[in-house]
DNA sequence: AGCACGCCGACT
DNA sequence: GTCGGCGTGCTC
């Protein structure tokens, strides 16, 4: 029989499925894909439900689906996972659908979508909003409509006229090839015993099925990949495709060459710089079944896999899992959760994981298969600290005599030597020698960050910049300006003075523009055509530099400062991780620690090398606390250009709080970053026992509370990474 | 999310 | 008076 009736979930921000007519003719089932009629235009949703009649209940509104999309419909398994993380996020099932259907232009009959970019003269008329538009896409970038919207601070209205003026223009990208069948028995790489043993067991669970959760639990250098490489060769062999998740593919070369040694091909990619045809090509592929693996940031979980048989999530203590705007989700966590309802094996991998994926393991709910040696047999870097109270550089320097020397003597080796600093820009504040001001963004409550390079100065919160004022806007002193602190341009000005022979080379990601010129510089850094490395956060990951044999931090306390329950975590991973690229290949490998704290737990625990003593402490911590994971957290985030309309609503927010057992709600209080982007931020934190469902009690509180006035908006994390 | 409606300030 | 920018609300 055919049903009349269907509930559609349309990619909106919308948490009911619409209500259509079937027309005559027109076989559609549960997990279809239809085109239907809203408002004035035609959205592609998902057919959530079928039956005799609408749940809609007024029949003169109602409208009849245009037709079904040829492709395979979603799977249950799909469908149950959009709707758990709408649940656990507390965001509308329209906007969860959304992220699974980010290609729903390219499905349909072929709409381009708004990329923007300046196409004109200025408008006729300029207003301040199509000031900061233009602004904004001064260079040519190009933006979706909403992103650009949102960005700058204005409606989409104010884009919307500016393109209808011809000051601005839509624009498309080109098309791409589709990815190739990898090969479980490509000739793969010997392991050594450790990792066939560890390899085994992911391989048993992958051939078995079911969901099981594995911590690949191996120290740097240990080849985790190759391990977990071998579950992906028995998935493949059943048949059944897999998701491999990665922070910040775009940047992993040297992970893609590892799979077509293993696999003999590319898998299919999925991340932003992927091209709209290629991503249609691959979303296809993946629902239809012909595409096998897929490796993918974040966003590629919520892929409409046909058989998915296996999930990998590596570096799974990695911050970019946490998607921050719109629904607030850890991919993470979602995957282990869209493992479970796909009944599928999943493995977390990390040399550091995070102390939720830790205590699991402890606990026995996942199941830890150890790497606790290098390959090869090489040693782990020796650790040692700099007492930056009594052993420091001068003043104006950051560079303690200590570290200079050893710096000295790796290169005389002719090895590798790498200095971190996790700062962009020359240096983090600039202040007027003559009244003391300090130069802050318009918009943001943060400094503005000197860039030399770019001869600019600039916010790191939002983007904006303007050029290094001659005299101070304060008291008019001219070149009054003083750099106050170092960033990593600094570093690289001093490290040229005190080593004028090295060869360095300078990773940060607004010095190395684009992906290629990235590339080519890690392929001379591999080459040996580099002695110093100076580098941000960029460099701490996925890179194998063979003649690296010395690691420098240069400030090891700078992610220790803010009030943020995960900053110690964060600080030990990323040390760790840093200090982890020395001595992989040569066996020898040191790390130099500069510290005011070299007695903090982070600290003692990298010096001894003690991992164990990290996440004791650690997570003794966070239970004395009720932190995660032994207690729940949920943050309210209201913010409004005005900040007395922001603090205003989030007194009624609060005051509508229900008084549950094992509940406290914080606040309201302002936000760590308490402007940004011109608007203001009030803050109210939830802190809960770990038997409680905070998402049932915000999803029951916000159902209480007049939903926000016209600037102002209301944004819920469950689980918060950190307080920002 | 995106589109149309309608209010209100700046011009013919 | 009228044009047009831009906030608001609705979409089965």
């Amino acid at each position: 029989m055919t049903a009349r009736f269907a509930e559609v979930l349309v990619p909106l921000g919308i948490d009911q499925p619409y209500s259509y007519a079937v027309p005559d003719g027109l076989a559609v089932a549960v997990g279809d894909l239809v085109h239907v009629p809203l408002g004035p235009r035609t959205v592609t949703g998902v057919v959530w439900s079928l039956g005799a009649t609408p749940r809609f209940a007024n029949p003169a509104k109602l409208r009849k689906i245009d037709g079904r999309v040829e492709v395979e419909g979603f799977r249950p398994e799909l469908m149950n996972f959009i709707e758990w993380v709408a649940g656990y996020t507390v965001a509308p099932r329209g906007a969860v659908l959304r992220m699974a259907l980010r290609l729903n232009e390219n499905l349909g009959p072929p709409r381009p979508r708004a990329g923007i970019r300046r196409a004109g003269p200025e408008p006729a008329r300029m207003t301040a909003q199509r000031a900061r538009v233009l602004a904004a896409l001064e260079g040519g970038l190009s933006y979706g409509k909403s992103d650009l919207a949102r960005e700058v601070g204005v409606s989409v209205a104010v884009i919307e006229g500016l393109v209808d003026e011809g000051t601005l223009e839509a624009v498309e990208l080109a098309p791409e090839v589709p990815a190739a069948r990898p090969d479980p028995d490509h000739p793969a790489l010997a392991l050594s015993a450790t990792q066939a043993e560890a390899a085994a067991s992911l391989a048993a669970a992958a051939s078995r099925g079911g969901f099981a959760t594995f911590l690949l639990d191996g120290v740097t250098g240990s080849g985790k990949t190759e391990v977990y490489f071998e579950a992906v060769a028995a998935a493949l062999r059943r048949g059944r495709q897999v998701l491999l998740l990665l922070p910040e593919i775009a940047l992993t070369t040297a992970f893609l060459e590892r799979f077509v040694k293993r696999f003999g091909v590319r898998p299919a990619e999925w991340h932003s710089e992927v091209p709209p045809r290629r991503r249609e090509r691959t979303w296809r592929g993946l629902a239809a079944g012909d595409t096998q693996v897929v490796a993918g940031a974040r966003s590629a979980l919520f892929l409409p896999f046909r058989d998915l048989g296996l999930i990998v999530v590596d570096e799974e203590h990695d911050a970019s899992y946490k998607q921050e705007d719109g629904v607030a989700y850890n991919a993470r966590d979602m995957a282990v959760v869209r493992a479970r309802l796909a009944e599928v094996p999943i493995v977390l991998a990390s040399a550091t994981p995070s102390i939720e994926s830790e205590v699991n393991a402890r606990r026995g709910r996942y199941r830890r298969l150890a790497l606790p040696s290098r390959v090869g047999g090489a040693a782990l870097p020796e650790i040692t600290a700099i007492d930056m109270t009594r052993q420091g550089p001068e003043r104006g320097r950051w560079i303690a005599p200590s570290l200079v020397a050893a710096i000295e003597a790796t290169i005389a080796r002719q090895e590798q030597a790498l200095l971190f600093l996790n700062r962009r820009g020359y240096a983090p504040l600039t202040l007027c020698r003559a009244c003391g001001h300090r130069l802050r963004c318009p918009s943001c409550d943060a400094w503005l960050v000197e860039h030399r390079f770019r001869r600019r100065l600039v916010c790191h919160h939002c983007g904006y910049s303007m050029p290094r004022p001659t005299a101070c806007p304060h008291c008019q002193a001219a070149e009054s300006f003083v750099a106050v602190g170092p960033g990593v341009e600094r570093l690289a000005e001093e490290a040229q003075a005190r080593f004028p022979d090295a060869r360095l080379s300078i990773l940060s990601s607004d010095l190395v523009v684009g992906v290629e010129r990235l590339r080519a510089e890690i392929t001379a850094i591999e080459r040996g055509e580099v002695d110093l490395v100076i580098g941000t956060q960029l460099i701490a990951k996925g890179h194998h530099f063979p003649r690296l044999t010395l690691a420098g931090i240069v400030d090891g306390d700078l992610g220790l400062a803010h009030g943020d329950p995960r900053a110690a975590e964060r600080t030990f991973q990323l040390l760790h991780q840093v200090v982890g690229r020395a001595g992989r290949e040569s066996g020898h490998g040191s790390g130099l620690i500069q510290t005011y704290q070299p007695k903090h737990p982070v600290m003692t625990a990298l010096i001894a090398g003690d991992r164990e003593l990290f996440y004791d402490t650690e997570i003794a911590a966070r239970e004395r606390a009720g932190l995660p994971p032994f207690g729940r957290l949920a943050t309210l985030l209201v913010a409004a250009a005005d900040a007395a309309a922001a603090e205003a609503y989030a007194r009624t927010v609060a005051a509508a709080a229900p008084s549950r057992d094992g509940v406290r709600v914080l606040g309201p209080a302002e936000a760590p970053i308490a402007v940004l982007r011109g608007r203001h931020r009030v803050r109210l934190l939830v802190r809960a026992a770990r038997a409680v469902n905070v998402s049932d009690y915000v999803r029951e509180w916000l159902a209480k509370v007049p939903p926000p006035r016209s600037n102002v908006t209301l944004a819920v994390d469950v689980d918060p990474q950190s307080f920002a």
